[in-house]
DNA sequence: AATTTCATGTAATTCGTTACATGATTCC
DNA sequence: GGAATCATGTAACGAATTACATGAAATT
């Protein structure tokens, strides 16, 4: 049943919620519009449209030049292939969506739900950015004890790797802290639709002014 | 010839260059003493010692117990082993050491080739440092184009994840400059031993106070 | 006319993990 | 004597990359 790393999938369903697209383009929408993942490769990315397809969450649709395309009979014809989501699609994307195992918590899973956070209900988010928090926390006790334990024993760049390293991630807890404090205080008394409706519903808390996530790269849009 | 990612590959020459140890206890440096590395898995390091063995690099020594474990002529008997360095793995972990390819100022790269600074000449320090923040002043620079280009187009979320991203490479650039700044000042009129000698020869530039590089997690000491 | 960008795919390979299998030693 | 931790390995699998292969459309 392949469960890819499950990222991939996740994001390619979230962004053809929004419109229907092929894969060419959903590559450059993972590199960029997305800040945080990593460059999925075509390589990655058109065998997993398939199984997506396999699965019923999406459907394949002619590209443009619709009218000639199918006249001529040549199978030589390579096709462009407009990837579209199913309601199956839409209702699974919305299961992954709520669903906050403990692998959500993870770098990359984080980033990946966050970059979808306008598509869920607060208590989701909630939970998913409380989660991170007490993720890097136990990560920062751990650095700790291991800082304590070895210090004498390393050299000053090494030292100095591990501190910036735990700054880092002390930072990235300051962000959360804020983030958590403006959900709560976002629209607390707010009632009316509390689905995560279709289209921008003008859900939204309200932001601090920050940053990420730290992800590699993102860049090399031409993917030599 | 499996070129390995070369990191594992490399850090492992890196400690057993301080002190012959055994797997085991290389696996645990790898996670908690360089601060940076992801936590390599048995199935990963044990395969790998292997082929650095089968290209001379490393040696295998009886562990503990040297006495009674080979009177016990029972095949059985699993042995403890302990790596130890050869020269020319030594001169191999030099070459890397001062070798700056373009892959040097990758994320992984870069942090595992600063864990080892404390053994390169300031020269080589200092190069791989400026590489590292052309790289990120790259990223930069991509990440400001796509977000001018797609901002009216994104979320809240989405945007706020984008310029915490960038705010964190931001920070490493600080970061990096006052490094690149400390080695400039450093020691920069003192003659002697400009070689990466044996043991630590006191060899430092002067460093400022901060911290690393943001990899997951290292923790998981216990490879479930 | 040539180059770049759009567009889709496959095969081989690399890097790494998990789960399994085994056993010794140390601490309580 | 039982648990934790030390210690070493292998086989099956997973996820993703690279290099290859192909070709259409738009721009210069």
């Amino acid at each position: 049943m392949s469960r890819r790393s499950g990222i991939l999938e996740f994001a390619v369903l979230g962004l053809l919620r929004e419109a229907p697209m092929h894969g060419y383009e959903l590559r450059k929408r993972l590199n960029t519009s997305l800040g945080i993942f990593r460059a999925f490769s075509y390589g990655t990315l058109y065998p997993c449209l398939k199984t997506l397809v396999a699965n019923g969450w999406l459907i394949e649709e002619p590209g443009s030049a619709p009218e000639e395309a199918v006249a001529s009979s040549l199978a030589g014809r390579r096709a462009k292939i407009v990837y579209r989501l199913t309601p199956e699609g839409k209702e699974h994307f919305e299961e992954l969506l709520s669903h906050t195992g403990p692998d959500a918590w993870e770098d990359e899973h984080f980033a990946a739900r966050f970059a979808f956070f306008g598509q869920t209900e607060r208590e989701v988010r909630m939970r998913v950015l409380e989660g991170r928090r007490s993720r890097l926390e136990e990560r920062l006790e751990k650095m700790r004890a291991s800082l304590a334990r070895t210090r004498e024993r390393l050299d000053d760049y090494t030292l100095e790797l591990q501190r910036h390293g735990m700054e880092s991630v002390e930072r990235e807890v300051r962000w959360l802290n804020e983030l958590i404090e403006s959900e709560r205080a976002g629209r607390d008394q707010r009632p009316g639709t509390d689905a995560p409706h279709d289209n921008d519903s003008g859900e939204t808390g309200g932001l601090p002014r920050h940053g990420g996530s730290t992800r590699p790269d993102p860049s090399d849009d031409t993917a030599k």
